[in-house]
DNA sequence: CCCTTTCTTCACCACCCGATGAAGAACACG
DNA sequence: CGTGTTCTTCATCGGGTGGTGAAGAAAGGG
């Protein structure tokens, strides 16, 4: 029942949901790359091998495309659950190390995704910062409770953000090929100290 | 002969040269907006009262507008050129003050702009690069001299984006409405460790 | 076997796109 | 005043856009 996972059963049935995921699929790499408004239904269509008209069949309307593109989480979280579940003086490490293994294993992942067409697509941009929000600031925030926990909370924020655009988007060097060891190594010191260091208030 | 500064003579002449620069400030506002892809030189030329033919009697094109809006530089020298005038151990404050001083005076900065734009628009990705690299890296990497010079200057490059995505284009709080001081006494320190504190590798 | 449901294609709509070319106003200069 | 240059508008072109509706193939069920 409902979805299943890439191809589903040997013996396919008639089609249909086949078409259906394969548009999905397309459509997260056109949005991705060029955005949502210079992104046309056709070059997803000609792109997934499909007529076009068959996009607006399983999917009303572009951007009906668009929220069932942007609009799935749940994969993330329990990656992210494992960042709270140890101590507190090693946290940074677990930020870095997890973000970095997850996004490398695509880069297609929702977070890159969004952060990329956030600038220029509104429903993209309340998207990522309401995953942001709930997922990283609130929980660091109740993990710290100290009365700056917001501030510092968005301070990890900047480096993850910092950390995406530069690894995954811009592909700045030498960022884009260190290994995720690496990375781990130079930022989350950085992360910790955003989180335990002492303030800049001197 | 050739362009004057911004408005030029008192007594306005025909007209003519106001329009072109009219047309460059509302396409740098709408590519900045709405990136390259999704803003039509029928809007461009709607919101700044002018007749879409007169855009390509300017600009020959839709390109050649972007680029002669993406492609002005030179402004912001004479404040990074102080950054790198100081001492090598309050170098991060001065990276992180003349930053947000600099993008706080108009969030249209082209930094801003191209940081917004790069995503989508290889143009813009290309530009932004090129000046990261030349403006940024390259004078960190010099000053530094240290064989690893070149991933601390790349990390200062994540704290750059991720703080101007954060507080320009994402606008998180409370990055958003932070003062400058505040900025500078988070993130100065933070800048001042990826050049000169010690590496993560213990 | 027929008939229904699901998937796919095709023809088509109104609209907007970037771009062109020529005609019309506003001015400068002689 | 007349002439030429500069700026502005208008009408238009070919093509692509998001979106619709009906007709045509598979497949399933009775």
């Amino acid at each position: 029942m409902a979805e299943d996972g890439t191809h589903g059963r040997p013996g396919r049935w008639r089609s249909g949901a086949e078409s259906k995921q394969r548009i999905l699929r397309t459509a997260r790499e056109l949005f991705d790359e060029h955005g949502y408004g210079a992104t046309t239904v056709r070059a997803i269509a000609t792109a997934a091998g499909v007529d076009p008209a068959m996009v607006f069949y399983f999917f009303g309307t572009k951007q009906d495309l668009f929220a069932a593109v942007a609009g799935m989480s749940g994969t993330v979280p329990p990656a992210i659950d494992s960042i709270f579940a140890g101590g507190l003086d090693t946290i940074g490490e677990r930020i870095v190390r997890t973000l970095v293994e997850n996004l490398d294993k695509s880069d297609r992942t929702p977070l890159v995704m969004l952060t990329r067409s956030a600038p220029t697509n509104p429903q993209s941009e309340a998207l990522l910062r309401e995953f942001i929000d709930r997922e990283i600031t609130d929980r660091i925030a109740a993990m710290l409770g100290t009365p700056d926990a917001a501030l510092r909370a968005a301070m990890v924020n900047v480096q993850i953000l910092g950390l995406t655009v530069a690894r995954y988007i811009m592909r700045i060097e030498p960022i884009a090929s260190s290994s995720v060891d690496e990375l781990v190594d130079r930022f989350g010191p950085l992360v910790q100290h955003c989180l335990t260091g002492r303030t800049g208030q001197s």
